[in-house]
RNA sequence: GGCCCCGUAGCUCAACUGGAUAGAGCGCCAGUCUUCUAAACUGGAUGUUGCAGGUUCAAGUCCUGCCGGGGUCACCA
């Protein structure tokens, strides 16, 4: 994937401002500072040598009356340098105050180091955000090929609300990898292997012979959804009544196939309803005949990881119909799962966990460096056994992480939402994007954490108030859009270095230093919600900078009459819609420039 | 019964590989529009972070045991 987020960047020439380095990532530059006075303390003999600095941190203080940042050096090296920390923080904040960009250091509580920064660095900030495309992008992945695996529905229907959450969150995830630099493919196995889509071929079977004018009833566990009444009817279209009364065995791969393949036609639209694109789709049939499951069983054999045995009964409450079978099991609890899995039924056939394994067996022969795999949350139960296949396929080497993407709950004006399962009537995927669009319905989906359930009202989904987060965000981008087209019409030169004054100019572009840092943190624990979280927080500080100017007439973006005045002010606008932009493609969402 | 997830303000949720006095929004009260879009902003009250221990200089965060909610649990995928 490449990396394709448009920043909506304008298209302005670097400013030639001096021999200084753009300001990519000021905590991680500030953090290089505090560790580079660290290593020189170590080697004067103020401290001890071979400290371990990893845990030294510099963070946004919890609260700005702290200063710009603080650091935790002095706590963390407190114990294993057997010193104070205070004497530690006195000595590392005079040798901070050296460099020109601190201009406050100060110990405080138990050993907190903070930081002032020099009010010039914050115009800095800006400056890179508005002329350096690569700011808050990351080298943090270094290029390490990783594989997302989500949506991956069974090819039985169309998408519904789950599907949707992790179809989104799935891609958003892969986005922010791909921002902090990883090489991202997005994949999605079908599970065309199973018993599910015979049970599909037969219900297609069904509308096809309905197709003909026979009266048919969906019994057995058949699929009585309307989706597949044109797919019935498209299958006479194309044979005819070649198999009207024809036993099953004649026509069972050939409808299977003709409804797999419609299936995932339809589930390829939905997900371009929802602009959600894969790189790949893996076939889980492909895996049966070819040798593959037998393969990566073997690899496992090799490593004595499978045997002969019985299981013993769950514990608890034994099920009534229970017996003990030998079958060939995988020892997972070799990799870290509760009780051993079996990989072959008693008669021989491989069990559903087998071509799981061999898919993941197949990716790590691909060569990936890091695994994801999304599910929903009702797979909580196979996290073990797939991260303990996985484990033992690549001796440890390749790690799998699993996203559980919890239920969607839906509602209107505060009305769950119900649906009627026994009719085969559901939520789709096409149903809310219809009603909300797809950029509103990625937003919604991302201002949860994965594994918190999620409630989505599709009447306050769509409101126009600062309720509503996605309006809240996209409305900041507006308003900055409003003053940019206002400044064309003026012959505003937007391309001047920023100018700062105010203290809520100060807040916003201190917001705006965070956003490298913070895609970092979003990426190394999988968390996309956080761009969403962020992206929030800096549209609220850009609000109220906005509404200061309500007071103060002189800290707004156009100052009447004074092309050179405006031409400071709108830098920190445009910069704030240069990291929506990005926070909002991440998330795919369009950033809007005027709101309707 | 085993395993997994969750439990934070009245409600919905944040909280950075463990950091300072646990933060937002909603709701409630009081203010701000001859304006670059008031579709917004400002100020005010709210906590035994389910309970009890433990580790640590420091615990909402890590460990143990309980309580409550959800999910899942032997040839189904």
């Amino acid at each position: 994937m490449a990396r394709t987020i448009d920043a909506g960047r304008p298209d302005v020439k670097r400013q030639d401002q001096s021999m200084e380095s753009p300001i990519m990532n000021l905590f991680a530059e500030i953090r290089a500072l505090v560790v580079a006075q660290l290593e020189a303390m170590m080697a004067e003999g103020v401290l001890p040598t071979g400290l371990e600095l990893a845990a030294v941190a510099v963070e946004p203080p919890r609260d700005a009356a702290h200063g710009d940042m603080a650091t935790n050096a002095a706590m963390v090296l407190a114990k294993p340098s057997g010193m104070k920390p205070r004497a530690i923080a006195d000595d590392l904040a005079a040798r901070l105050m050296a460099d020109p960009r601190i201009a406050g250091a100060d110990v405080a509580g138990p050993g907190f180091l903070n930081l002032t920064l020099s009010r010039d660095l914050w115009a800095g900030v800006v400056n890179a955000v508005l002329n350096e495309p690569a700011f808050g992008q990351s080298d943090m992945g270094a290029g390490r090929r990783v594989l997302v695996e989500y949506v991956s529905a069974n090819p039985t229907g169309p998408l519904h609300v789950g599907h949707t959450r992790g179809a989104v969150f799935g891609d958003a995830l892969a986005a922010l990898l791909d921002y902090a630099g990883w090489n991202v493919t997005k994949e999605y196995y079908v599970n065309d292997g199973g018993a599910q889509v015979d049970v599909l071929a037969r219900s297609v079977y069904l509308r096809y012979l309905e197709a003909h004018g026979q009266a048919v009833s969906f019994e057995d566990g058949t699929y009585p959804g309307d989706y597949l009444i044109e797919v019935g009817q498209a299958l006479k279209n194309k044979v005819g009544d070649a198999y009207v009364g024809q036993d099953e065995r004649v026509w069972l791969d050939d409808v299977r196939r003709f409804g797999i393949d419609a299936m995932m036609a339809l589930i390829r639209a939905d997900l371009a309803k929802l602009n959600v694109t894969m790189d790949s789709f893996f076939s889980e049939r492909s895996l049966y005949g070819t040798g593959l499951i037998e393969a990566a069983i073997a690899d496992l054999d090799a490593k004595g990881l499978i045997y002969q045995g019985t299981l013993e009964p769950p514990k608890g409450k034994l099920p009534e119909d229970w017996e003990a079978r030998e079958q060939t099991l995988f020892r997972s609890t070799a990799h870290g799962d509760d009780v051993d899995r079996p990989v072959q039924k008693s008669d021989g056939a491989w069990t559903y966990f087998a071509p799981d394994i061999a898919y993941h067996y197949d990716k790590v022969q691909r060569g990936f460096d890091e695994l994801i795999d999304v599910f929903g949350a009702d797979h909580g139960g196979y996290v073990k056994r797939m991260k303990a296949a996985v484990s033992a396929l690549s001796d440890g080497r390749v790690p799998l992480d699993i996203k559980l993407c919890n239920l969607v709950k839906l509602y209107r004006n505060g009305e769950p939402f119900k649906m009627s399962k026994r009719a085969g009537t559901f939520v789709t995927l096409s149903d809310v994007v219809e009603q909300v669009g797809p950029d509103v319905t990625r937003f919604v989906m991302l201002t949860r954490k994965n594994d918190a359930p999620l409630d989505f009202d599709f009447a306050k989904a769509v409101e126009q108030s600062k309720d509503n987060p996605v309006f809240y965000v996209q409305y900041a981008n507006a308003r900055v859009h409003s003053v940019l087209r206002k400044a064309a019409e003026a012959g505003i030169d937007i391309t001047a270095r920023p100018v700062l004054e105010d203290e809520a100019e100060f807040a916003v572009a201190r917001k705006l230093a965070e956003w490298p840092r913070l895609v970092e943190i979003a990426a190394r624990n999988h968390e996309p919600h956080r761009i969403a979280f962020y992206l929030y927080e800096l549209a609220s500080e850009f609000h109220a900078l906005w509404n200061r100017g309500n007071d103060k007439p002189e800290l707004r973006f156009l100052q009447e009459g004074n092309t050179l005045a405006s031409s400071g002010k709108i830098a920190l606008p445009r910069a704030v819609s240069v990291v929506i932009s990005a926070g909002l493609g991440i998330l795919g969402v369009t950033p809007a420039e005027e709101m309707r």
